[in-house]
DNA sequence: ATGGTTGATCGTCAA
């Protein structure tokens, strides 16, 4: 037995609702964690998303930005989140799934800060934000991945890799992928003894990206792509890694959203 | 130094 979990930041989920349930069927995840969903919970299309199999749900959204959503066939055994750099902003949730007989899994859900336009903590504080989100999310992880059976996903917002962008002399500068920003990147890996899942199954000197920009004509014919979206994994939960997808078909739908979906399957 | 596009909302802000 295995269990399907996918990452997508949605852009909108009233704008995505068809793509998830085409990917839905296609792709049959079993867990489903959004960010980007861009809706207060009393909007959110609870039913349209019950109605695909996940009637299982943990919603936090706010009015027009960052939201974040847990969905799955599967009943969850708790949930909780918890608020990042004093700012109730509805960036993370988490959920315990069952996970069969090697105990629970600690599924976690996060939005990182995007960052604002200059890499400079002093000029930019949208910048200094990220950066302190990206070490409060270390400091958790040193005391509360290690030893659990836990899945941290979502859109990290830092390609920190050479091979994560698609010009790493080009981008060095910009943020998303500054050594500013791929040193805690590393740092949260270390202080968690967390896997990089994505890194796991495909080679880091073979490029591997999540996001192509609307902004930049052609991204995704010309491949100018970053890896934004993230699978990481507890020590206690590597050898349970089966499979890692990256979904980049959906990107050539129509009005798709920038991200595409990460898919990771675990054996359970 | 700055553009380019999309989404929420309805003039900008965020990404």
């Amino acid at each position: 037995m295995s269990l399907r979990i996918v990452s997508w930041n949605v852009n909108s989920i009233r704008q995505r609702l068809d793509h998830v349930a085409r990917f839905v069927a296609e792709w049959q995840p079993d867990v489903l964690c959004l960010q980007e969903t861009k809706v207060r919970d009393e909007n959110f299309p609870a039913s349209d998303l019950a109605e695909m199999g996940f009637t299982h749900q943990v919603i936090r959204g706010q009015k027009a930005y960052n939201g974040v959503a847990i969905l799955s066939r599967l009943p969850f055994e708790a949930q909780d989140h918890r608020i990042w750099c004093s700012k109730d902003d509805k960036r993370h949730l988490s959920v315990t799934l069952a996970g069969g007989s090697a105990g629970p899994i600690e599924l976690h859900n996060f939005y990182v800060p995007s960052g604002g336009p200059t890499p400079d903590r002093e000029a930019n504080d949208k910048f200094g934000h990220k950066l302190d989100f990206l070490e409060e999310m270390a400091a958790w992880a040193r005391v509360h991945a290690r030893g659990r059976r836990l899945l941290l996903v979502g859109d990290l917002n830092v390609a920190p890799l050479e091979n994560d962008v698609w010009n790493h002399k080009r981008l060095v500068r910009s943020v998303g992928h500054t050594p500013m920003e791929s040193e805690r990147m590393a740092n949260l890996l270390e202080a968690g003894a967390l896997t990089d899942v994505g890194r796991h199954f495909v080679p880091p000197d073979q490029p591997l990206y999540t996001w192509w920009g609307y902004r930049f004509p052609q991204s995704l014919e010309r491949n100018y792509g970053w890896r934004l979206d993230h699978a990481l994994a507890s020590e206690p939960l590597h050898d349970a890694l089966v499979r890692m997808e990256v979904v980049k078909a959906t990107r050539a739908w129509e009005k798709p959203s920038d991200h595409v979906p990460l898919l990771v399957e675990i054996a359970t």
